[in-house]
DNA sequence: CTAGAATGCGAGCGATTGCTCACATTGCCA
DNA sequence: TGGCAATGTGAGCAATCGCTCGCATTCTAG
């Protein structure tokens, strides 16, 4: 469907000068990036805002489709180690936390260069990360498998599996456009409240109506 | 932050030949645009796959973007319609029957020519259209609006408002990802079920732990 | 019938830009 | 200290592609 070029590095810097440079050139691209989108970004603009020279750029980078894909990448990994960490710390806390813990996390990983984070969302089918950021969401959902099978005694579920799947799709969702497209929405805490409210009565928690 | 361009027709089609062409233009559109991404489709491709010359293209549409944006646009345009001619029809019905109309519609929606509809939400940004679909949010939120203040006794909701943005937003992004990422998932009648309890629960209506 | 408007045509210009390559500099190791 | 590998440089090539413009064809109104 869409042109596929190679996305993997060229070479692996090993010199601490080289990695220097590689991360100066990412960061250059994330300035880039967020100023003038992936069509306004040439690769010569990159490495002009790195400080670099044009050529020292293609050493680590094949192409540019190869450059955000490392961007991308690097975002993604942040994300799921955060992600996974705060799951495991919510883990034994009651649902109602749990649920509030969760949305709360997923706001703060948002709201962090939301901007980047914007172009960097519409950048991903055409760097050919769809597949990491849809990775990233299944183990976020076998997570949460596991999060309410350890309650099926609490909760009113038929399969967990596909509460975990609404659950997740659904949450993703509100924050995603809270952030990007509500801001003002978001500044109200109620926004949270409501969405502690949709999981807990979802999953028929007793004392939710509060 | 994006290059943003004229996106207008250059002029408007008088004669019914003119008419057709710009037709068979859009539709070329589609299918360069299904098979090659925003990216690699060229107007020169278009006009070929059209069976026109780029001189006829250029004659209706000012540039590259404005004719991708009038086929986002026509799409919108298709969907709004079909949305609101199904949100009053649902209206009376009682609220069970109302969200698995609404969903059903929804998923309808998203099925129609998935390829484009995936290619064209990921394009939305890029010809300058996002306003436009967040226009055809805020008016489907407002319906919603209507329908859970007309029947503000049989459920429990503090802020009819926030309520019906969860709403929407939930049941939007549970449609989206099943028809874009998950086919077999859409398969199961049971998602649909889900979905409207997940509606119907967080509404606190009733009868709904059936 | 005819004039002028509407529509259609497509070679190719102009500008952009991804990327290469020949060469310079720096760092590592024996 | 010498030599090789790693790293850095940037002018400019090659290819793409959006778009124009001069002209041909078709339609319509009087």
């Amino acid at each position: 469907m869409y042109r596929q070029v190679r996305t993997t590095p060229r070479k692996r810097p090993r010199q601490e000068r080289s990695r220097a440079t590689v991360d100066t050139i990412l960061q250059a691209c994330a300035r880039v990036l967020i100023k003038h989108g992936f069509d306004g970004l040439t690769t010569n603009a990159v490495a002009d805002a790195a400080g670099v020279s044009i050529g020292s750029l293609y050493q680590y980078f094949p192409n540019k489709e190869a450059l955000v894909a490392a961007l991308v990448e690097r975002h993604i990994e942040e994300r799921k180690a955060a992600t996974f960490a705060e799951l495991a710390r919510v883990a034994l806390l009651p649902i109602q936390d749990a649920a509030r813990g969760v949305i709360e996390l997923t706001i703060r990983a948002h709201q962090l260069e939301p901007e980047l984070h914007r172009v960097m969302i519409e950048q991903v089918p055409r760097v050919g990360r769809m597949a990491r950021l849809r990775e990233l969401d299944h183990i976020g959902h076998q997570i949460v498998v596991g999060l309410l099978a350890a309650r099926r005694d609490e909760i009113d579920v038929q399969d967990v599996d596909l509460a975990a799947w609404i659950l997740v799709s659904a949450i993703e969702a509100i924050v995603h456009r809270a952030v990007l497209f509500d801001p003002n929405r978001l500044a109200d805490p109620r926004l949270v409240d409501e969405a502690c409210l949709l999981v807990t009565r979802y999953l028929g928690v007793p004392c939710s109506a509060a």
